[in-house]
DNA sequence: GATGAATGAGAATTCATTCAT
DNA sequence: GATGAATGAATTCTCATTCAT
């Protein structure tokens, strides 16, 4: 191969369809991702064959980046409520530190473009994310319900949390606390 | 007058836009939401001068639709358990018998197309119902934040609860339960 | 008949279609000249069966107009200059007292839905008027040269006039004067 | 660059367009201006960006080559009627060697597509041209009168000669020659 | 591999014309 | 006859994708 597929052209366009996407949603020009990723407009496809291919990749890419900002230094010996709230104060850092990451993933978690594939493959790197859910609902008023549910019920709650920190940021330590009672409470109550 | 502008049209075409947006997201086709509606594609136009004005209107009518459903049959003057179960089984039950209806609100929620206008009227619609949620909101875990968190985490919560339904029908009795409990618990406990 | 094509009617839709085609060439849609007219969309088409037809009639009805602006009062005994003179002047006062029927006809008469057949109906209107032009051309330099082209220099200048007067009416007057001045000395000098 | 803006194609466009302006007027559709051009309808708004411009370049462009075709070879240092000559000459020439852009200058001029902007450009670029025209005025029946006003005399009158040329082309001499004879004495007499 | 011009299948919207009322 | 809603072909413009350079 004389120049082999570039990893930094590949990070640059996925972090400018994020961008885009979250300010334009998924119908965003694969023009504009380009541009605003410093590439012309082809190099886009020699990336990722299709544009459906980009925005899974893209799904695919933040949920990880999600996933990884919840479980580093998860203090697996401890409480479900220390393991919880370790959990809830990162994905709300994370969101927090990404706003463009958090709207664009809001854009795609709701498109058709999505595949089911894709889905399922965040799905199963929650593993552990699930695991922690799993004990929570085992022990409040979720039980005997899916563990998908928790960890929905999780997701909804902190997204709303984010929602109104990026509104009103100056609130955010309350808005994080009230936030984890309010999960805590529905979940493990 | 000739031909007076037909509220079944107009319906018609709200329906079937709520049915395509549902499936397509707001880029569906003005050409597909017309011959869903059985009209010609010009139709459209002469009962919504633009597609943006079809959305606007097409969120409005829903939300009201979501409004009215909540609110008829409201206990004044009982608990507030009373009227948040009232309210939460009048939210499910609109969302399982009209899952296209509500997966339309949810694409036109993220797009950038529904106007603030839009939203504001929609906010005042909501009167009612905020006020419930203010009180909620006041003896709870949320206590003096905003009545707008609230909400959100109800319709956050019962977002998650119907999309399960949606999932697992047979199911419907336990998630209601459970997601009321999980409501009533982070907001009101 | 029960009711009978209204002449008003008639009037006013070619009066609206001058108005609108001066204004926005013979691209004007018909719903606006329908408007302009104070009738129905449809009343225009109960009226003339297209909208050519409707933009044939309306030149026709604007040269006639014309025409006969030209030649009432036309002093047939007197002079050449004397008659040339009646003519110019009734011109460029017919161009200044209807500016939009003047715009009209001008974009008409560059428009390829202006039929031949028109043109040629409108041709021998200008009998009279023609006539008058081939004295003049027979003394001047377009001696032998065709009547058509000692009358289109006329309208050339007359156009040319009418357009500056319309720009700077106070020098109306001088335009006027100067305008003859060179018609006669370009075709009967 | 990839493969760059070819000036052939522009070209192309750019003739396509006068040839189908000339026929059908300002409301030629853009994708008939691409078919006659050998291009695909998208590439016309790769080399302008909305039809307006495409239009307003194509007078910008008719008119210079106009302008250039006039002025070249212009006897700087002889008479008035000399110059006068040269520059009528070279007019009735490129009218009657270029009658699709003829007809098609004509369609813009009388459009409201044309911005005030282009026709200032224009104004300018026939400077030398209109110096010769004050001499005209200043010496004959317009004296005192705007050089625009000559110049729209001598446009009017070319025009009309190769319009009557175009028809009876056998004739083209016996037309130059009384039209400059009608122009001079109009003008200059 | 990178580039960006070229492509043509849609997309929203307009509009002459028809026809039910 | 008058009205104006209904129609669908036509219009301008966009955009994912291809491919010559």
């Amino acid at each position: 191969m004389a120049r082999p597929l570039s990893d930094d052209k590949r990070t640059a366009i996925l972090e400018a369809a994020a961008e885009v996407v979250a300010g334009l949603g998924v119908s965003a020009p694969t023009a504009k991702i380009a541009k605003a990723a410093g590439v012309a407009e082809g190099t886009v496809f020699t990336y990722f064959a299709t544009k459906d291919e980009l925005l899974n990749q893209l799904y695919l890419e933040i949920k990880t980046d999600l996933r990884d900002a919840l479980m580093t230094g998860y203090p697996s010996g401890k409480s479900i409520a220390h393991r919880s709230r370790h959990v809830w104060d990162r994905y709300i850092g994370w969101g927090s530190s990404h706003p463009l990451k958090r709207k664009a993933a809001r854009q795609l978690a709701v498109s058709d473009r999505i595949t089911e594939e894709s889905r399922k493959v965040i799905g199963e790197a929650f593993g552990e994310f699930n695991a922690l859910m799993r004990e929570c609902a085992d022990r409040g008023a979720l039980k005997g319900l899916s563990t998908a549910f928790a960890s929905a019920v999780l997701s909804a709650i902190a997204e709303t949390t984010m929602e109104f920190i990026a509104r009103e940021p100056t609130r955010a330590g309350r808005y994080t606390e009230a936030g984890f009672q309010a999960f805590w409470k529905a979940v493990a109550g």
